[in-house]
RNA sequence: GCCGGCGUAGCUCAAUCGGUAGAGCGGCGCAUUCGUAAUGCGUAGGUUAGCGGUUCAAGUCCGCUCGCCGGCUCCA
């Protein structure tokens, strides 16, 4: 009896029945052979020594491909685990999948390891590996699974096998360690050549705060210790573009003691800050918006009314007035609402497009605070529209399109798209969930745009587009967002004249383009590593005096420059022009203006540029146009490299 | 909020076993007047996060509180 193995490449080869992947990748190559770490056995993830009894179309799944990594890091958890096994012998087992970068297994022990144990357990993985143990899978029934598992006390495996709906259940082993798993995994633990730990930390049973905290140690596998050490050294980078590091660094921000979760901005932070603000007014005034902006501290009724009391309390201060109930808003849809109210609105005049620069505070766990990430008050740059339901596909592409302008066009900032669903605690009837969901997904769809869908992540409104950006660990920030809200309109009992003279139920939409003014200029720390291009650099030009004799000059070319509303200072410390450089280069000034005798004879400054270093010598004035011509146009690059100095 | 770690001068960090709190940078002063990433000398700066305890003696050990960091949960 024969089979007919089909390879990627189309050829067809036949062997005998029972024949595995790993004999198939030897018959192929050696080289192939010792890359393999699975195979894809006419779709299904198999591994490599699963007997093949049918006609199948094989892939080896080497480590080099993402799978294959997957794989690797899969398997490095159940070394970790059977390490943690043979240290600390009572630790349960909860679960250990890879993830993005690597893997993590979670245990139940009594007390938590300690980095030295981290060693320790690294240390015994290492032997694990040397010891080169097969990995052995078979079946189960469920039922047998679960004594067998019980008989171990392992409580939370049990628990996933007695919500599991199949009969079988698929068992590996390797050393003494057996642990319940989908697999594939590698053929045996001495493929794992490039691993290390990283870190411990708790984490709740099942992601949820009222089960038992476990302890998860992170690590992550790779196929080459080159490759290994590239990320590790990468860790290492991203920890110096950290922008609450840079925020201290660069004198942007910072948060006191004094208010947790309350960022102060400090003069460079609040130019960056001035300049986002200008380009996001120009911006919206183009789309037809208009501003407006509406009070922070509001009756409870209002909040009572909006569903806010019920749904978002939490999350909320209150404040006493006169012996009357307050709160600090959380939002600023009802203030909006209200400015929608003051008077009766027309068919003609919607779509209404309200935007605000608004002050909202939220009590975040103390846990959950970030830098300028996660914060407790913060600036949404805000909108409402209010408009027909025949408007809503438009006003949503319109805002889709803003975003995709601003992230990409404006900052080139790569960013990921989640539909987010109704929440678990919702206002409102399911069908109106439903209608707005459609509205929502056929938007983005029409833009051709991938996205995710995150169940349940709505607000208690309406469900939501949202648009996430990376920090610089890959961690994703929720920034933009567009929510559409049938519910809000019918609470607050919303109308506007229609073309026959009756009263009819607007639609709104709420968004956010940055999402918070804090956490975006987060982002952007993050993303620049503080090197801000021209438009957004607190400082643009510093002019360096070479010696004391030129501070004038310096001065005067400072005023011409002022004169045209860039932002350049004058060194005019007693130091060398080295020192004053460098000093300029660690602030990560765009350009520096390096004056002398040669400069003032000539009417010129001596460019340099923070990356480009010296660009020679140029007349002030077409430093001047080149300059304003970078910042006028948000140039994310320098005009004057490659500008011809003379 | 939960689990763990951490908290020393403005910043980055040192201080052996529990035994007199130190350095560099920055600040200030003086000298120097300098041409593309650090000139030299001098000098000030501390309730070791806060409160309590153990001890002859606490930055160091113990407890509590606050804050920060890494996760979990939650979210812009």
């Amino acid at each position: 009896m024969t089979v007919k193995i089909t390879l990627p490449d189309g050829s067809v080869k036949e062997y005998p029945r029972g024949i595995t992947a790993a004999k198939i990748a030897e018959d192929i190559s050696p080289r192939l052979a010792k890359d393999a770490v699975a195979a894809r056995v006419s779709g299904v993830l198999k591994n490599l020594k699963d007997e093949i009894n049918e006609d199948s179309l094989v892939e080896i799944i080497t480590v080099d491909q993402p799978e294959g990594l997957e794989i690797l890091r899969h398997s490095a958890a159940h070394i970790m685990a059977e390490a943690v096994k043979r240290l600390y012998p009572d630790a349960k087992l909860a679960i250990g999948p890879a993830i993005e970068n690597g893997f993590y297994y979670d245990f139940d022990v009594p007390e938590a390891f300690s980095p030295e144990d981290l060693e320790r357990i690294e240390a015994e993985m290492r032997k694990i590996v040397e010891e080169d143990q097969e990995f052995s899978h078979w079946e189960l029934d469920r039922e047998t699974a679960v004594n067998e598992f019980s008989a171990m006390g392992e409580v939370y495996k049990v628990e996933l096998l007695r919500e599991m709906e199949d009969g079988q259940v698929s068992i590996y082993k390797q050393g003494d360690f057996v642990d319940l798993c989908r697999g594939p995994h590698i053929p045996s633990t001495g493929k794992l050549k490039a691993f290390k730990l990283l870190n411990v930390a708790g984490a709740y049973w099942r992601g949820d705060s009222n089960r038992p905290m476990l302890q998860r140690i992170y690590g992550t596998a790779f196929a080459k210790k080159k490759d290994l050490d590239e990320y590790l050294q990468r860790l290492e980078e991203a920890a110096r573009r950290d922008h609450r590091r840079l925020g201290k660094e660069l004198d942007l921000f910072s948060i006191q003691d004094e208010g947790p979760g309350f960022p102060f901005l400090h003069p460079n932070g609040m130019v960056i800050w001035r300049s986002l603000e200008d380009f996001w007014r120009r911006e919206h005034r183009r789309r037809g918006y208009q501003e407006v902006k509406t009070p922070m501290i509001l009756s409870e009724s209002l909040w009572r009314r909006s569903g806010h009391w019920d749904h978002y309390r939490e999350n909320m201060y209150f404040t006493e007035i006169d012996g009357r109930p307050y709160a600090i808003k959380p939002m600023n849809c009802p203030g909006s609402i209200l400015l929608y109210k003051r008077r009766l609105q027309s068919y003609r005049d919607l779509p209404l497009r309200y935007c605000e620069l608004g002050l909202v505070h939220r009590h975040e766990l103390s846990g959950t605070l970030h830098g300028l990430m996660r914060v407790r008050c913060f600036h949404q740059d805000d909108a409402h529209i209010f408009m027909l339901p025949s408007q809503i596909q438009d006003e949503i592409a319109g805002v889709i399109d803003f975003i995709d302008y601003v992230y990409r066009g404006v900052f080139g900032l790569n960013y990921r798209v989640e539909l987010s669903t109704k929440p678990e605690d919702a206002m409102g009837p399911d069908e109106i969930w439903e209608a707005a969901t459609d509205a929502l997904r056929n938007a983005v769809e029409a833009k051709g745009m991938p996205y995710e869908v995150n169940e349940g992540d709505g607000a208690f409104y309406g469900p939501k587009l949202d648009f996430h950006l990376e920090d610089c660990l890959g961690r994703t920030w929720q920034c933009g967002t567009i929510q559409l809200d049938f519910l809000m309109p019918e609470r607050f009992d919303l109308t506007y004249v229609g073309e026959d003279g009756k009263e009819h139920r607007p639609v709104m939409i709420h968004r956010v383009i940055f999402g918070a003014l804090e956490r975006f200029i987060g982002i952007l720390i993050e993303e620049f590593a503080g090197a801000f291009p021209a438009w957004l650099a607190p400082v643009q030009a510093r002019v360096i005096p070479v010696g004391e004799r030129f501070v004038d000059y310096a001065t005067e070319v400072q005023k011409q420059l002022l004169a045209d509303d860039l932002r350049v200072d004058v060194d005019v410390r007693d130091e060398k022009v080295g020192y004053k450089i460098r000093s300029a280069q660690l602030e990560k000034i765009p350009y520096m203006l390096i004056v002398g005798e040669k400069e003032v004879e000539a009417g010129t400054v001596s460019v340099r540029h923070r990356q480009a270093g010296d660009l020679g010598s140029i007349p002030v004035e077409k430093f001047r146009k080149l300059l304003r011509e970078e910042v006028a146009s948000m140039s994310l690059k320098p005009l004057l490299v490659g500008a011809g100095a003379d």
